[in-house]
DNA sequence: TCCGATTTGATTGAGTACAACTCAACTGTA
DNA sequence: TACAGTTGAGTTGTACTCAATCAAATCGGA
């Protein structure tokens, strides 16, 4: 494994904005930033938009599926999913196979925000700024970084 | 302005893992998951840790130069502040000269906690698994992603 | 000098995050 | 069929995040 050869040694002070790690949270939060006016007209909060995404791709999925597929554990998870249960927008069925697992299913109310979240989507997508090549790149690249991050984590 | 080309069109179904914002989103995640058993020992938090990065690279600023900083509003920096007061790292100041002001000052207790916080980002960087090169280029972009949204925020 | 506008830090409320825990339901094995 | 161990969802407690709001202090123009 190829080691990080720092301009600046571990023992000397450093400046957050050299910090890979406050690039990435700030990026993050600045387009979530981007959605949040959006999503809000859907009376949608960003973790929520994931869900609903994760929901639509496929329905019926377990809460602990939906955790992974949004990298959420259950204990954010299930007061949400009360809230979008709630606001109408899912069901949850406790599955009769396995009455552990509950299922989330959409409503008819749940899949006709569908193409406004979409629409919300390509607005903040184009306001990046990145062409499409650019944009798979960096998507692509994050997501090694994650994965690269998430191996090590067990020895760290 | 180049606009994005984008392979899905807008009113499609998109997934999860091919959104921009969940890369980053999932990317940051894995990160500060990745900070997080080395800043418990220093009885840290994250963004307490950003915080402290702040105070350290110079003394008695204001509660708002520090947000700016650390891009943290005065919502979650006045508790955030309180915490690190309570546990003896840092002083609060009420200035003289501005009674609106607090200025923020490192205490001998919070100095000692630099050299191993140093030492715990040294480890995640590592893990990382990126060249010094790879390092500075993907924290060089994310910055410009950054900029470039948050300036077409105030039109979204 | 007076007074309205602005600035600064703090507070509140709703909604994430996450660790630690609970508990019912399931599994494999003897 | 017992039953120890595991799994899935939910709950609790602490902390972060942000919008909205507030009070005090300051500033600036008339």
């Amino acid at each position: 494994m190829e080691q990080v050869a720092l301009a600046r040694p571990a023992t000397v002070p450093a400046k957050v904005d050299e910090q890979l790690c406050f690039a990435l949270y700030a990026a993050s939060k600045a387009l979530t930033a981007a959605y949040r006016r959006g999503l809000a007209e859907l009376s949608l909060t960003y973790p929520q938009y994931l869900t609903m995404l994760a929901v639509w791709e496929r329905d019926g999925r377990s809460v602990a599926d939906l955790g992974s597929a949004v990298d959420l554990d259950s204990g954010t998870l299930s007061p949400l999913l009360r809230r979008l249960e709630q606001a109408g927008l899912i069901r949850r069925v406790r599955s009769t196979h396995d009455e552990r697992v509950v299922h989330i299913f959409v409503t008819d109310r749940g899949r006709e925000l569908e193409p406004r979240a979409a629409a919300v989507r390509a607005r903040v997508e184009a306001a990046t700024g990145l062409s499409a090549d650019e944009f798979v790149q960096v998507r692509s690249m994050l997501h090694r970084l994650r994965s690269t991050v998430l191996d090590a984590l067990p020895h760290l």
